[in-house]
DNA sequence: GAGCACTGC
């Protein structure tokens, strides 16, 4: 069952007898509605059964005739392979037969699979090959609330599907809170949500479509026991409000009626006492924490802390943060009916009730304050050439674009005219590692260096999960500690562990624990490895193995490879480069700011030149930079001529 | 000189 853990994952609201769960009483009214409307919004909370059921009514019902599925996407891997084995066992079979799962590196359909259960990321990886995702009929996103990029993404591509395939059906699963975006969104007179459109024109368009419209409650319930109601409901604006919640009419009547529905469907829940501490003292925090627990059959008590931390990228300088905000008003509700699932709970919140209402109501979506490069390079693949245009649920700063933009021609994905190169772009954008790390490895065939940068990338993917150390060896021990450590940096180190770890019967736990290696990441490495191989080669890019993986055999010149990885990275990272100083503290090109070595690299006890860096990040404290290599100077000047010429009084950032 | 890492392909 690959490498997931079934007790981490399970899911008790999943394991409620079908027949009792609240979905159970909507069936007819979710078949009439998707019957009749392309996009179905349908609301409610997680323990609805909404995501067990509705392919389940929809297989019922007609939906996979003719061959084809009903696809349903998660964010995360775990949800999409328990839902399925939960899913497999109502309707009676193995996973894999009618009723399976796909996520990267596990693939369990087959041609008699018709629910599938797949992540978002890797449903917009099928649209790569299958631009129309023509084997689905319906496909369900789940989990939309959530508003991760490929979720979003995934809602504009289908956007785009539908308008030439009429028959498809989409289904958005949110949270109550949100679901008034994705009405919008999909409702025709909404005027486009492209990036860098002017403000007021957005709060104008905006303004007018929330007066003339039916809004998407957040207390609907619906109770409409039979299809004439439903029916009746759905082709009545004025009624909508009340029950079951229909926009627009039959699509007879397209032009001024929308093709969306929308659908609040009760969760099984019990009453939540939420108590608000008005000065959360640290008595107050005490208190609640003693009295928080939690029993086998679910959660009964929340404490609520009114903060999440979230990753932000600042489009001037580059640099990622992990900063501490408070949480909005949706994920705050999401968190005080953790407590309500099994019996009656308590959330005790950290902060005065007057504090909740000033909340955001959500999260700001991730699309907004990521590095958009990925994004831009895959919907570039995806034939979406004008970027800038593509109807985003939430449009990005334009700052976020440009810089995206701009990145993505220094790196040769992008030419003048921001369309994709051939081959470099599009094969940088066929590759599942962020650009930077796509442009070394596609540098690496010329210099004769590609299983070596296979293997870089593979163990870099893992993100920073490599080493191992036991609790008493914390403090003194680091990775330059290890038996793999050399002096040009951490990705010639990562190699080196990653060449032993596979070499003759070493690809074990036991060699792992005593060289401070983590298994279960090797282990993924090796599977990263083998499909980025793949990946290579369905481009027509012969991937050369030294015989026994060990890089001497065929009396291969040993330091001439690791300079000529070491060349690859200056090609991708070159974006990337820093100068240490006397201090042992790095500077940016053109940059005042201090950067430190993050402890977790090896260059944390090394002196250096130059260097070249993966990542940074900065923290409550510091600026660290991680993954880091040594390179010469010339070599930036000789790989990116353009960019330290041009820019050279200019801090190049990322 | 000494850390918070979430997901996903």
């Amino acid at each position: 069952m690959g490498d997931f853990d079934l007790d981490s994952s399970f899911i008790p609201a999943l394991y409620k007898p079908a027949e009792s769960l609240p979905i159970a009483n909507y069936e007819s009214d979710i078949l009439y509605l998707v019957d009749t409307f392309p996009v179905l919004v349908v609301v409610g909370q997680t323990g609805s059964g909404k995501t067990t059921q509705i392919p389940q009514f929809l297989r019922k019902a007609g939906w996979c005739k003719d061959g084809k599925r009903v696809g349903v996407t998660q964010p995360r891997r775990v949800a999409a392979i328990t839902i399925a084995m939960r899913v497999a066992e109502e309707v009676g079979c193995e996973v894999g037969k009618e009723v399976g799962y796909s996520v990267r590196f596990e693939d369990s359909t087959s041609k008699s699979t018709r629910i599938k259960f797949l992540t978002d990321g890797l449903l917009i990886r099928e649209a790569l090959m299958d631009p129309l995702l023509s084997e689905y009929s319906v496909i369900m996103i789940d989990e939309a609330h959530e508003r991760s990029i490929s979720t979003d993404i995934l809602l504009g591509l289908l956007k785009k599907i539908m308008k030439r395939r009429p028959e498809l059906r989409i289904i958005i699963s949110s949270a109550t809170i949100q679901a008034k975006a994705f009405f919008d969104y999909f409702s025709p007179s909404k005027t486009p949500n492209n990036a860098l459109k002017g403000e007021a024109d957005k709060k104008a368009a905006a303004k007018n479509i929330v007066s003339d419209r039916n809004k998407v409650g957040s207390e609907a319930k619906g109770e409409a026991d039979e299809e004439t109601t439903t029916k009746d409901i759905a082709l009545d604006r004025s009624k909508v409000e009340s029950e079951v919640k229909g926009e627009g009419g039959a699509e007879e009547t397209n032009a001024d009626l929308g093709p969306v529905a929308a659908l609040t469907v009760e969760g099984r829940t019990y009453p939540i006492d939420v108590l608000h501490l008005e000065s959360p003292t640290d008595d107050y925090v005490k208190k609640a924490a003693e009295t928080a627990s939690v029993t086998i059959d679910g959660i009964v008590y929340v404490v609520d802390c009114g903060f999440t931390k979230i990753r932000v990228y600042d489009p001037f300088t580059g640099i990622e943060s992990l900063v501490v905000t408070p949480a909005s008003k949706a994920s705050s509700i999401q968190r005080a009916g953790r407590a309500g699932r099994t019996k009656p709970g308590k959330c005790y919140r950290l902060y005065p009730s007057e504090n909740y209402d000033e909340l955001p109501d959500s999260n700001i979506p991730e699309m907004q304050r990521s590095n958009l490069a990925p994004v831009i390079l895959q919907l570039k693949a995806l034939g979406i050439d004008n970027v800038l245009r593509f109807d985003y649920l939430s449009p990005p700063p334009s700052q976020l674009m440009v810089k995206a933009l701009e990145f993505l021609y220094a790196l040769g994905a992008l030419d003048e005219y921001a369309k994709l190169t051939r081959p470099l772009g599009m094969r940088m954008a066929e590759l599942t590692v962020e650009p930077m790390m796509a442009k070394a490895l596609l540098s690496a065939p010329d210099l004769g260096c590609l299983s070596e940068m296979l293997t870089v990338a593979a163990m870099t993917s893992l993100g920073g999960n490599v080493w191992f150390f036991h609790d008493n060896e914390r403090k003194k021990m680091n990775v330059a500690g290890t038996r793999f450590a050399v002096e040009e940096g951490d990705h010639l180190t990562l190699l080196n562990a990653y060449t032993d770890f596979v070499t003759t019967e070493k690809k074990q736990p036991k060699f792992c624990h005593e060289n401070h290696l983590n298994f279960k990441s090797m282990t993924r490495a090796v599977k990263i490895r083998a499909q980025l191989k793949r990946y290579l080669e369905q481009l027509g890019i012969a991937v050369e193995e030294p015989a026994s993986g060990i890089p001497q055999a065929r009396g291969r010149d040993l330091a001439k490879v690791a300079e000529q990885v070491r060349r690859c990275l200056t090609m991708g990272f070159f974006t990337h480069a820093a100068q240490m100083q006397p201090d042992g503290t790095f500077r940016a090109v053109g940059s005042e700011m201090v950067l430190h070595a993050h402890p977790t690299s090896i260059m944390f006890t090394r002196k250096a030149d130059w260097v070249i860096f993966q990542e940074i990040m900065e923290t409550s404290t510091k600026t660290f930079i991680r993954d880091i290599s040594k390179i010469e100077k010339g070599w930036l000047t000789e790989y990116a001529p353009e960019y330290y010429q041009v820019q050279n009084t200019r801090r190049p950032g990322g």
